[in-house]
DNA sequence: CAAATATGCTAAAAGGTTTTAGTATATTTT
DNA sequence: AAAATATACTAAAACCTTTTAGCATATTTG
């Protein structure tokens, strides 16, 4: 039960009778760079094997000024999006020895400000972003400063930086094109009000469908940062309020939970009374009852491109750094929740 | 764009012409204790707050060995259960003034030895750890330095530390109760080979019940770490080998997942084939058709707990160290996969 | 053989803060 | 009026590294 004290680089050079740089130089891969004899390399390495010595990262960093610390700003870890996302880039940044420190937005700009500035404080090496709107401001000194940094997700409207991201049109639009070539004449987008540009994507791809087969829109804009009920019960109110609408379209995740639970409610049979489609994929989307299509992102290939982007990033020089913006391909999965019967298709 | 050179304490105190000390006692609120000046006091702050100055986290972290950072270890943050308490956890310890790094240990033990050092490493100043079997040396040599530390899901057989766990025995206990008050003969439990203590409790609940009605158990574990596809034919082999069986209850959300795609390429109908209850609740659960029974943990309650006692912890004396241990109760939330049709009640 | 170069290592500064022990002056006590 | 105490600060050590500039000595070159 020794009380052992925590063993420094000075115990080390003391005790071989070297200097503290010299066992340093060692240390840090230094030693033949620096003309240390490879007898006393190996007789420092030797030695700080056997007395298990590790640097303090604290000091390192102080002097170093990095920390290999990657901050990560999600909208919400729970969603299972940027669980997925976090816990692929996590295993992938790890293997390069980078560590990963997190936070969860909420969307909420004043929050996500004083993350980022914790992360600024905290010197992470690097960011991997996604970000709500309006701090435009905020991460466009962050790239003139320099820092490494990959958006993903979304992209902010002004700013040059780099990122990776789906293209959220063609997904929407190859899925609204789906269910037009099945009949529906009435499909309507559930999404969220607000400028991300990922969801304005989303929309966009819908818009054209609908403008090629001469078809209105019918967009329903859920408020945002509402409590769950609120937002079933907005979405409630629009299906009752459009009978007529047979297919519906939801621009993420947690809208095609949400929906689904009020379409039960509602007693709607799908893809009978309405079909449904949402953006992500998981494991209730591909359980339920029917399965439901979805357009979904390539969650690997994403993380692999954001770490690897970040990567180049970090060690590239900073002279010749350059902006990279990758738009990575949505796949559609169709299933039963979408496929009407035979019946059905020509009747609306 | 100038590239304002970072301001330091240094620069406050030359342009006060002050000493470094006097600005470090003011900033750290230890003014009064201290003796300096109200005036002066004043004077450093209204400066400070005019050109912005941040203190060097690291410098700061480096002198006083606080990081203000919590080392959170999860089995998989891609895993509902274990998002949603991280970000709770998050969310109530940002509120505190910590952040969190995170890491998922895919209940790999070498790989969370790594993960632990590499807290150590970067001194996080407390813990919250769900961790794989086996390492109960390294959280013993843990809690004996005094460090701060909570585990939670699980604890580890032979250590004495804070944790908050859920009573998972009575959780099971009751579901299979439940099951059995319906007349059923034949409930299997789905569980993972492992030795980790939550399953086992939650084993444990199921065997007394079934114990209660004399009747036999009927076991299944999951060989740990196949991948999906391998998981999946396991179970479809032990439903196939047991025709007879007409309850299960999964003893962990995945399985759980797993397990209803499985009864459903079976074809087999829930709850009139076969009723079925899971540990853990989600989005699935909750939607999925019919509607899952789960033994629901009460996720808000536990970080809050988990948050509180890593608090006290973080802010008690050495001395008075306690450990708390917390069991918290589960909560069985009844719905149409457990619910035997009338008819079928007296059947089996 | 002197001068230049290579070899092998180290002293000390730098990174930016907190905190202890102490100093100088002002005030109070005896 | 001397001694004791309170007031208002500050100098410098400490936290633990990395890294630059430089110092001897040994070897090579002209």
């Amino acid at each position: 039960m020794t009380l052992k004290k925590k063993i420094l680089i000075h115990d080390i050079a003391k005790h071989l009778d070297v200097s503290i740089a010299t066992v340093s130089l060692v240390l840090n891969g230094k030693a033949k760079e620096k003309r240390i004899s490879d007898g006393l390399a190996e007789k420092v390495l030797k030695y700080v094997e056997e007395v298990g010595y590790k640097p303090n990262q604290l000091a390192k960093s102080l002097r170093t000024g990095k920390t290999h610390v990657i901050g990560l700003v999600v909208e919400d870890i729970a969603n299972p999006f940027f669980a997925t996302i976090a816990g692929l880039i996590e295993r992938k940044a790890l293997a390069h020895g980078y560590r990963i420190i997190y936070c969860s937005t909420s969307n909420d700009i004043v929050k996500t400000r004083d993350i980022l500035a914790m992360f600024q404080e905290r010197h992470v090496d690097g960011y991997i972003l996604a970000l709500p709107d309006g701090l435009e401001g905020e991460v466009s000194a962050l790239v003139r400063s320099g820092k490494p940094l990959v958006l993903f997700d979304r992209v902010l409207a002004s700013v040059l930086a780099n990122a990776v991201v789906v293209d959220g049109a063609t997904g929407t639009y190859e899925a609204t094109q789906h269910l037009l070539a099945q009949g529906l004449t009435s499909v309507a987008l559930m999404t969220i009000r607000d400028g991300q540009t990922q969801m304005l994507a989303r929309r966009q791809g819908y818009t054209q469908a609908l403008r090629e087969h001469n078809l209105p829109e019918l967009v329903e804009e859920i408020v945002f940062q509402q409590n769950p009920e609120q937002v079933m019960e907005q979405m409630q109110a629009f299906f009752q309020a459009h009978p007529n609408c047979h297919g519906v379209m939801f621009t993420t995740n947690y809208l095609g939970v949400y929906g689904l639970e009020v379409l039960k409610r509602l007693g709607r049979r799908i893809p009978e009374d309405i079909a449904v489609i949402s953006f992500d994929d998981n494991d209730l989307f591909r359980l339920y009852t029917p399965p439901i299509t979805v357009v979904a992102q390539p969650m690997e290939a994403m993380a692999e491109e954001i770490i690897s982007m970040l990567l180049a990033a970090l060690n590239g020089s900073k002279e010749t750094s350059r902006m990279t913006q990758l738009q990575m391909a949505p796949q559609l999965v169709l299933r039963q929740s979408s496929t009407l019967p035979a019946a059905a298709t020509v009747r609306r």
